[in-house]
DNA sequence: CATCGTAGTGAGTAATCACTTACAAATGTA
DNA sequence: TACATTTGTAAGTGATTACTCACTACGATG
C-alpha cells in the first residue's frame, strides 16, 4: 500500500463510520484524502470496493479476538472474556466499529459464520454450567454485548462500572 | 392528512427504514407512492421536514410507553416491565423503530431528555432495592434493552426465550 | 355563480453523484 | 540508457440529486 492508497482508506474508513457510506461521497474521499479523486477507484475499483477493503481488513483482525475467546476451555471464563468484549476495544478501532454497527441496519449482519462459531461456543459454555436453556442465554450474552458495544461506541464514555454489573448477573469475577 | 400525504409518509418511513435515508431519494418514495415528487415538498417543505414529521409522529407515541412505565410504584415490576419492552414492540412499529436505531449512529440519539427521565426512575428503582451501583445498573438495563430490540428488529423472530433467562439475571419473575 | 385556498402535477433547475479516459510522472528492471 | 509497469492527475461523462415553478383541478364559502 503507498502513501496514498493507506490516505484513501483511513479517510474514508473516518468518513463512514461518522456520516454512513451514502452520505459519503468519493469527491469528499479524494478532497480530504488530499488526492485526486481518480486514484481512489484506480486503487478499489469502485466505492464498494473500497468498503469491502476496509470490511475485510477490519473483520481479520476481529476475527482474533474471538477466536481467542472460542479457545478458552474453563466455561466460566469463557463466558467472562467475551462479555468483556465491549470493553476492551481500542479507540483506533472506533471507528471500524462503528461503521460495522451502521452496516448491521441498512445491509445485513457483516459475516454470520464466524458468528455462529462464537453463539455456539457460548451455547456450550452455559450447557457446561447446567443452564436450563444454552442456546437463549447465548443469544443473550450476544444482545448484552451489542447494547453496551453501542453504549462504548456512541457515549464515548469508557463503562467500567457496567462491567461490575453483568458479570455480578452471571456470578462471575 | 390527506390520502396522497399518508400515502407519502408511510412510504417514506418503509424505504427510510429499509434503505436509510441517505439511499433513498424523493423521487423514488413519489414514485412508490404513486404521487408527483411536487406534492412531497408541498406537504412537507423538504426532505429533512418529512423525516423530522415521521420522528416526532413515532416518538410521541414512544413516550406513552415510557411513561407508562415510569409512573410504576414497584421498583422490581418498574424494571421488569423496562426488560419487557422490547419484546412488546408491535410489528407496525418495527420500520420506525428500524428508522429510530439507524439515525443513533450518524444524527447522535434522538431526544435525549426524556430518554434520561427513564434512567433516572430505573436507577431510583435500582436504589430502593438497595442495588451497589444503582446508576450503573440503569445504564445496563439501557444497554440490555437497546441489544435485545436490535435482535428482535433484525433478526425478525421473536425471543421469548430471552426474557425468561433476563428476568432471572435479575430475579424478577 | 364567483372567488379563493388548498391539493396536485409535470417539466424544469443547478449541483452533485459515481465513474471514465487520456495523459504525465515516477519507479523499477534489464 | 531504454523500456515497461505502476502511480497519479485533470477534465471530462451521463445519470441522479433535492428542490422550484408555473400551472391545473377542485371543494368550500360568500
Amino acid at each position: 500500500m503507498t502513501k496514498k492508497q493507506q490516505n484513501i482508506f483511513n479517510t474514508a474508513l473516518e468518513l463512514f463510520a461518522t456520516d454512513g457510506v451514502d452520505a459519503t461521497s468519493t469527491s469528499k474521499i479524494a478532497k480530504v484524502a488530499g488526492v485526486s479523486e481518480g486514484l481512489i477507484f484506480r486503487h478499489f475499483t469502485n466505492k464498494e470496493g473500497l468498503l469491502q477493503a476496509i470490511l475485510t481488513e477490519g473483520l481479520n483482525k476481529a476475527h482474533e479476538y474471538f477466536q481467542l475467546i472460542q479457545v478458552e476451555i474453563d466455561p466460566k471464563t469463557r463466558i467472562r472474556k467475551a462479555l468483556e468484549l465491549p470493553f476492551n476495544i481500542l479507540p483506533e478501532e472506533y471507528n471500524f466499529w462503528r461503521l460495522v454497527y451502521t452496516l448491521k441496519w441498512q445491509r445485513g449482519s457483516v459475516q454470520t459464520e464466524e458468528m455462529s462459531d462464537f453463539r455456539a461456543s457460548l451455547a456450550d459454555a452455559f450447557d457446561q454450567l447446567n443452564y436450563e436453556n444454552p442456546s437463549a442465554e447465548a443469544r443473550l450474552v450476544e444482545s448484552i454485548i451489542d447494547g453496551i458495544a453501542t453504549e462504548v461506541l456512541l457515549k464515548d464514555v469508557h463503562p467500567k462500572p457496567l462491567l461490575k454489573c453483568v458479570l455480578d448477573k452471571y456470578k462471575l469475577k
